[in-house]
RNA sequence: GGCCCGGUGGUCAAGCGGUUAAGACACCGCCCUUUCACGGCGGUAACACGAGUUCGAUUCUCGUCCGGGUCACCA
């Protein structure tokens, strides 16, 4: 036995395994060729981030679009950074937003598929075994150095502002400790790190082809890193190479905060003879704030959190929609070609990203969020609005639960046609689109009233319409009867003819109209008339007509 | 500071040596119209800067400036 071999078998005694039968449990799928096996793997630190949302719908797409395998891997090696509910979390972000896993983590302490475990914390003895035969031959070492040790390396490294910092050449101390060293130290049990003993060259260079960024050069990796903590736990670039080499994962789409650190991911492939996989680092999504971009900030920024757009009220397909023309910039084109297609019959292209960092445009997201609604049947439009208050405004809720038939026919209102409404943009602006609907929301003091109607004319209009009113009018018969009801009055049915001649009349039928409106509505501005009072029924018009009526009686 | 990446209207962005420099959002105006919304038409507004290369640079090269990322026993 070599040095290097009796030195594993004292480090990791429990192995049994090798990576040989690690590779023999793992094999390579058998997928269709040009498959892509695509990955989201996040730690449980809190709510699930937009900017997480984002690369887990592009992993998504890119395995969707090529007939691959898109998995969930949960990283949660950091103990001290994990909170409680934090897969939940996750799960619960991606699922609200209609992204399906293929394989991975479904649930707490639930998972699907052959490549498993998809919990880091569950993978110990896959990450010793290749840990092991690292050391075996030589390309890991045991390193013994305190925390104060290397604080103070730190600190001279910064004194003597070395370009490069880290565990490497002189500062790794025990990167060459002979083998009675080691075995003393670890007698003595004393904690140590596992390292990397880096083959890299400082002069030496690499490159790589991002499939975003494209070409990128860079230094090779010389740092011993850590592999294994103090606690066996591996650090994320070790686990990075070992998971997405045993589940198989084709390409790595992350966020770019990864790229400097691709030298030491290729070369940790290398050294433990895994075949590196393809990288695709997205750019961030930025704020604008106070001038200059900054990455969405989950302290400081609200609308960071997803949970924040299911609180707004944004439909997922909103959300994604927007997603979509950030990613792909043709995206919106084929929605125009295409503008009642699914969202997955979209072919997707992870060539076509952008390569420097978009700001989030919730303005822009408004106008998506109103097209993608206006697109909505009446019943869609209610079950989201519903859903929404169910857990965001009971008042709502028990409103649109108590007659779905009145609330959809609210929604129906030019829904359906060539030029559909573009009211709403999200769930929350519902109550106050259908407030004078419902008796319980509806408050009219008649303030909408334009300033050159003088209660004299609101009284003599209403009491006219009141009248001729008959619920059983189609809608042009209706028109007709408010037009006829101008002239006896002093009004023009004719709006171009009033603008020729204001001081002929005391109005036109739009004022007419608009008395009407606001008797009923209380509100100036609403959708089609015709069809609201057919929706309030001949009851409620009659009283809110009267009410009118007394208000301005005196 | 070292190492990377980026810089086209306010925002997202096409463009890849010769274009009147697309389009979308926002904004403004007009039209349509019983209000609003929708829709239609039009408008304001951009290649960070400086040198090269070239007959010709937004497109290629270099430099400057600006922005971002990263330099942990965090991911």
């Amino acid at each position: 036995m070599t040095d290097f071999e009796q030195l594993a078998a004292l480090l990791f005694p429990d192995v049994t395994g090798t990576v040989a039968d690690l590779e023999a449990r793992f094999p390579p799928r058998s997928l269709k060729e040009g498959a892509r096996v695509t990955r989201f793997a996040p730690s449980p630190t809190g709510f699930l981030h937009i900017g997480g949302l984002f690369s887990a719908l592009i992993s998504k797409l890119n395995a969707a679009t090529t007939g691959g395998v898109f998995l969930l891997r949960i990283e949660d090696t950091d103990k001290k950074r994990e909170i409680d509910d934090g897969v939940s979390e996750i799960i619960r972000g991606l699922t609200a937003f209609g992204i399906d896993v293929d394989e991975g983590v479904i649930g707490f302490e639930r998972e699907t598929g052959d490549y498993g475990p998809y919990q880091q914390s569950h993978r110990a003895e896959i990450y010793h075994t290749v840990a092991k035969q690292l050391v075996e031959q030589g390309l890991a070492y045991p390193c013994f150095m305190t925390e104060d040790e290397l604080a103070a390396i730190r600190e001279q490294q910064e004194a003597e502002a070395s370009p490069t910092k880290g565990i490497f050449g002189k500062w790794a101390k025990y990167r060459d400790a002979d083998f009675e060293t080691q075995k003393a130290l670890l007698a003595e049990g004393r904690p140590y790190t596992l390292r990397l003993r880096s083959p890299g060259r400082e002069e030496h260079r690499i490159s790589f082809d991002d499939l975003i960024k494209g070409r990128i050069e860079m230094p090779e990796n010389v740092q011993d890193v850590v592999l294994l903590k103090t606690d066996g736990i591996p650090t994320y670039h070790f686990a990075h190479a070992v998971d997405d080499h045993f589940m198989r994962t084709t390409h790595v789409i992350r966020g770019d905060e990864w790229i400097s650190s691709v030298p030491l991911h290729i070369q940790l492939f290398k050294t433990c003879g895994f075949r590196v996989p393809k990288y695709a680092h997205i750019s961030p999504i930025m704020k604008e704030e106070n001038g200059g971009k900054r990455k969405l900030s989950k302290r400081k920024d609200p609308e960071a959190a997803v949970t924040y757009y299911a609180e707004q009220g944004y439909p997922k397909e909103s959300v994604l929609e927007y997603l979509l023309t950030l990613a792909n910039s043709n995206f919106e084109d084929w929605r125009r070609a295409n503008p009642t297609a699914p969202q997955s019959d979209f072919p997707f292209n992870l060539k076509k990203m952008s390569v420097s960092g978009a700001l989030f445009d919730l303005t822009k997201l408004v106008d998506v969020s109103k097209n993608v609604i206006s697109m909505f049947t009446a019943d869609a439009v209610y079950d989201g609005a519903r859903a929404w208050a169910k857990q965001y405004d009971s008042e709502l809720f028990t409103l649109l639960d108590r007659d779905p038939a009145f609330a959809k026919a609210i929604f129906s209102i030019d829904r359906g046609t060539a030029k559909p409404r573009k009211d709403i943009a999200k769930w929350n602006e519902v109550k106050a689109y259908v407030a004078y609907f419902y008796d319980e929301l509806y408050a009219n003091d008649y303030s909408e009233l334009p300033e050159n109607i003088t209660p004299a004319m609101v009284t003599e209009v209403l009491t006219a319409y009141k009248a001729a009113y008959d619920p059983a009018d189609d809608k042009d018969t209706w028109f007709a009867r408010i037009k006829a009801l101008c002239e006896p009055l002093g009004y023009t049915p004719n709006v171009k003819e009033y603008k020729k001649n204001p001081d002929a009349f005391k109005g036109h039928v739009g004022d007419v109209s608009t008395v009407i409106r606001v008797a009923v509505t209380g509100r100036r501005n609403t959708p089609d008339l015709y069809s609201i009072l057919n929706i309030l029924g001949e009851t409620a018009v009659r009283v809110r007509l009267d009410a009118a009526i007394a208000a301005f009686a005196q």
